[in-house]
DNA sequence: CGAACTTTTGACAAGCATCAACACGTGTGG
DNA sequence: CCACACGTGTTGATGCTTGTCAAAAGTTCG
């Protein structure tokens, strides 16, 4: 299942390149890095909680979540990645595991030493700024995570949720403008939201009888962003979006 | 209301000590920061939401705590600062604040220019990583408060909330084992766990009734921690007290 | 073409919110 | 020193939002 390759990270340089400039040396350091491919079928475990990291990986191809398990039956999920994020800095740093990831879709991952990349972030200035800016905008998107399930109801967590893919995924270049494909089930995002599956279910109906969405299959497309927008109460801020373009310094 | 004094970060360069080894040349460039007392009163702001970051500040006594508002009305308390913690790492280095931060008790702050602790991070390895920590272990809390709030009931989600303060209190060495000012009111805490202020009265009460925790105007006894910690589905792990003790490298 | 998953539906129950009022303590100004 | 306002905690009645249980219909895939 391993298989190491060439440039397996360039991928993952020009992402961060969005938002810094590293010099040609930082740039050589981060793709030498040792790392190598693994496939992953869906429901694959990249990471489980309680483990001891060993590895850091980002997500090549496909998409993960993050959750947690509460109260030993239910689940909560808190966080989505999508191509070229990093899966487990906190893993990675902190040693063990306080979470699991898994994978939503089939996908492939980098794998790299734990110890290749505190290296690489001690020695590069540019590259560990480069992974606390990361670390940072996940936190940001936690905190916004913790209001929308703490503070909105049913109907307007869904739409949140939804919101936030369709910005995570153009700025990422992984979909249209108004139209993406969800690669969730009801009952995952039931376990991002904090509600039920059958409750999930009929508020996404509801969106659909307001005309503010309308779905196929597992594609979903946003007929009415504003409307959406302001029954989610959406703000895009917290994405700190003026991070995608490169800052001096 | 600005003072500059001397070493007025030694009490957090101490608190940062406990997870790493600090050379004394990193030592004397953390404490040579050029930084300021503040002293603040309750409900006293530190950032708000949508300010662009000047300052970067240190909780050096009191409790502060971190919020959002959602919808323009509610609001969520995201996190809860006590002595020694960074208040605003994510607004220096994000450049622009998502959320706001405001005093839960009178008490005083450091306050040190951004570029000041953007410039000791980029030239010194050793603190860029103690703030990546920190930044991670915050990260770690957010995803647990994002379980707390997604996915447990009322008295659950509270007996969570107090068993967290007590752990976090106790390891600043702010509290006794099992007992501790309780810096917030019920409404606040209805903020921090998404409830109404008369739901989290009830619920505190039944708390009271079943014998688990007793209350006299804000100071907080643990009179049965076992019981508190199963029905708050408490574990410490997430709180990464093994990063206290100090690793080498 | 059947097994396993996902979405959908309905009836019903429970948890938590809402509204409104009252009690209590603390500080402030007359 | 009392009167009063203000923040906080407490109580009760009522109803909406969301959960629970159970089953059917649709979808995906070997």
């Amino acid at each position: 299942l391993t298989d190491p390759r060439k440039d397996i990270l360039a991928p993952t340089m020009r992402k961060l390149e969005k938002r810094f400039q590293f010099s040609p040396e930082d740039q050589a350091a981060f793709l030498a890095l040792p790392a190598s491919v693994k496939r992953l079928d869906t429901g694959g475990y990249i990471v489980r909680e309680a483990d001891v990291a060993r590895n850091c990986c980002v997500l090549l191809t496909g998409f993960a979540y993050r959750h947690k398990i509460v109260n030993g039956d239910a689940r909560q999920i808190v966080s989505v990645q999508i191509t070229g994020d990093f899966l487990d800095l906190q893993n990675s740093f902190l040693g063990v595991a306080d979470h699991s990831v898994q994978m939503l879709t089939a996908g492939e991952i980098a794998v790299i030493p734990v110890r290749a990349v505190k290296n690489i972030a001690y020695s590069h200035p540019a590259i560990a700024r480069a992974i606390l800016l990361d670390t940072l905008i996940d936190g940001s998107i936690f905190r916004e995570w913790i209001a929308n399930v703490g503070r909105r109801g049913a109907r307007s967590r869904i739409a949140h949720l939804l919101c936030e893919f369709a910005v995570r995924l153009q700025a990422a270049g992984e979909s249209e403008a108004r139209s993406y494909t969800l690669a969730m089930s009801q009952d995952q995002i039931a376990d991002a939201t904090g509600l039920t599956p059958v409750h999930v279910n009929r508020m996404i109906q509801s969106l659909r009888r307001e005309g503010l969405i309308s779905t196929d299959k597992r594609s979903l497309t946003i007929k009415d962003w504003q409307g959406l927008v302001t029954t989610g109460d959406f703000s895009p801020s917290y994405l700190h979006p003026e991070m995608f373009e490169r800052e001096p310094q």
